[in-house]
RNA sequence: CGGGGUAUAGCUCAGUCUGGUAGAGCGUUGCGUUUGGGACGCAAAAGUCGGGGGUUCGAAUCCCUCUGCCCCGACCA
């Protein structure tokens, strides 16, 4: 590509709210533009790194045997009314009309749509397992769209769903899945993990996050030193503590603490650290009332403490007015010491086995020191309630757990018979009978991977594009060119060399001062740069510098092409 | 949905408190000089000051209202 024929349009002021590097970096590219809130147009450059993606994605999808199609992006309410996700899905689902007043919305996901396909086209055991893909442009009316392509409302997603006669032979294209993912994100070349994710309320306990680590992610992992154990922090857990609890040592003794109300206050009133003090949160329960107890130094896991059975889905903390009636006291001065005993008292693993403990007085500005389990406060459960933090020991008992920020690019599901039950998408097995299918869903961001990967690969200059991912693998700069006319052959002969050479060359016959040129070719994170120069010609060499290169050095026309391979 | 901010030239922003001829930098156009790290000079084009209403002799500026966008929170691939 000549760059004088293509629309480049890079900018040197961007503005001041774009917060991360990738959106920062994506405008002052002018890889996109924002049309609205959440909404982006790709401009000719963004887009050939998005199709650099695609074709990745793609090449890998086919590989492992599945089989691209394409859904409609809006798709009728009443498939959605089946599933029971209209509702259920809230605000995120974007509802549209037509001119019959006809409900519909903006497709977030295809189960609906691809359940109703399969339960159409699929009707023998014969014609399973097989797994539909397709990359298409999704729309969820994000609360709050920001950090440009990254959490955008409307984005491209690469989505595949997988039927099945038998857990077995989900679990097999799941593996497949998962192994193509791998192979995926290892070409781009970006640095990543997979971790063991949540499985919401769908159930089912297969399902992992492909998580880009960059300090920019809005997902918090925990992965251990010492195995390949690795999980979002919503599922991560760790060994129970090896300790026993100690014998009570102290007398359980009633202390006034005026305005004491946080870990920190109380850990300031009596001169200890937060280790040595019970947290306890009132939730709302399924019926009334539910206390959880954690050691001052952790912090409740809502995802874990919602799939306890005396909750509803989620964990909601009570509304201060709630537990005024119900213990007397305001949030802050509430312990497990004299509660009352219709509220069920869950103690995560760690805070249970304190010992001479000092926890709320469930009455204002008092607290008990010297508390002890059993002797002072009963126990209903003792459960894993905690957010896992640095140094925990691996679930799996190897090595020690870390924790790293990570942008989710790829999820992989075992779905269960959730949306095949609902649509009633079943086939006949080999006894004639009717079975609903097993079904598996796996998603690529395909938008958010190309933000991902600047987020990952940046330096002050600009974009450092990993060789699968760059636009042009490598830049012919002009310097001078309509003055020295044997500068210009010299490029243009170069050029059209690497062209026949295969190499995806970008020549700037902008004619720009060098400055400007380089610039450019810099912020736009072009992997290989080669100058051609009157100085060059005279030497008989080219300047060639490596994007993640300091230095700039004089190469042969055959060295570079072994380079570039 | 709650709290806060903001809307002025293509872009990034001053000007608003204290009402009185619409500003800067970048970009764009023309001419000339220049050509190894975002050049310089001269000239030029470019704005219903987000929309509507009000106060006033006079509103970008004060008041009311609507809308968009951004930030914080709840939420989330």
């Amino acid at each position: 590509m000549r760059l004088s024929q293509f629309h480049l349009a890079t900018v040197k002021e961007i503005p001041a709210d774009a917060e991360i590097a990738s959106h920062r970096l994506m405008l002052r590219a002018g890889m996109i533009r924002k049309l609205a809130s959440g909404l982006y147009t790709w401009s000719p450059l963004g887009l050939r790194v998005l199709r650099k993606v695609e074709r990745i994605v793609r090449e890998e999808m086919d590989r492992a045997g599945a089989i691209e199609m394409l859904m409609p992006s809006v798709q009728p309410k009443e498939l959605w009314e089946e599933s029971g996700r209209w509702e259920k899905f809230g605000d995120q689902l974007l509802k549209i009309r037509d001119r019959k007043e006809q409900e519909f919305c903006y497709g977030p996901t295809h189960e609906e749509v691809i359940t109703d396909f399969a339960r159409n086209e699929l009707k023998s055991y014969k014609q399973l397992p097989v797994n539909f893909y397709q990359i298409q442009t999704k729309f969820r009316d994000e609360i709050r769209p920001r950090f440009g392509v990254m959490r955008a409302r409307e984005f491209l997603m690469k989505d595949a769903y997988s039927f099945h006669l038998t857990q077995e032979s989900l679990a097999e294209t799941y593996a497949a899945m998962y192994q193509a993912y791998t192979r995926i994100f290892t070409r781009l070349g970006l640095q990543f993990r997979a971790v063991q994710a949540d499985t919401g309320a769908i159930g089912g306990n297969a399902s992992h996050e492909f998580q880009v680590l960059a300090d920019a992610g809005e997902d918090a992992i925990a992965f251990s030193d010492g195995s390949d154990y690795a999980a979002n922090v919503e599922k991560a857990t760790s060994l129970p503590p090896v300790t026993t609890r100690p014998a009570a040592a102290a007398d359980l003794q009633r202390v006034d603490t005026p305005r004491v109300r946080t870990v920190e206050d109380v850990c300031r009133h009596f001169g200890t650290s937060p280790d040595r003090v019970l947290k306890t949160l009132l939730v709302r329960g399924r019926d009334g009332l539910v206390a959880l107890c954690l050691r001052g130094d952790h912090e409740l896991n809502e995802v874990k403490a919602g799939k306890l059975v005396e909750l509803p889905d989620e964990a909601v903390l009570a509304p201060e007015a709630e537990i005024l009636a119900a213990v007397g006291a305001h949030p802050g001065f509430v312990g497990p010491v004299g509660l009352p005993d219709a509220i069920p008292v869950i103690v995560d693993r760690d805070a249970a086995v304190l010992a001479d403990f000092i926890c709320g007085g469930n009455a204002d500005d008092t607290h008990y020191a010297g508390a002890n389990w059993e002797r002072d406060a009963r126990i209903t459960r003792v459960e894993d309630l905690r957010q896992v933090v640095e140094g925990d020991a691996s679930p799996d008992g190897k090595g020690s757990l870390h924790l790293a920020r990570g942008i989710e690019v790829g999820h992989v599901f075992q779905l269960g018979q959730k949306y095949a039950q609902a649509l009633g998408a079943t086939v006949v097995d080999d006894q004639g009978k009717n079975q609903v299918m097993t079904m598996g869903c796996y998603g690529i961001g395909v938008s958010r991977i190309v933000a991902a990967a600047i987020e990952q690969r940046h330096d002050e200059a600009g974009i450092v594009w990993p060789e699968a991912m760059a636009p042009w693998q490598v830049a012919v700069c002009v310097i001078n060119p309509k003055n020295v006319p044997a500068v210009n052959e010299a490029a243009e002969a170069l050029y059209r060399k690497l062209g026949a050479q295969g190499a995806e060359t970008l020549l700037d016959d902008r004619g720009l001062r060098p400055g400007a040129m380089f610039a450019d070719i810099e912020l736009i994170g072009i992997p290989h740069r080669v100058v051609v120069s009157e100085r060059g010609l005279a030497a008989g060499t080219l300047e060639y510098r490596k994007r993640d290169e300091a230095e700039a050095r004089a190469i042969t026309e055959e060295e570079l092409f072994a380079l570039l391979g």
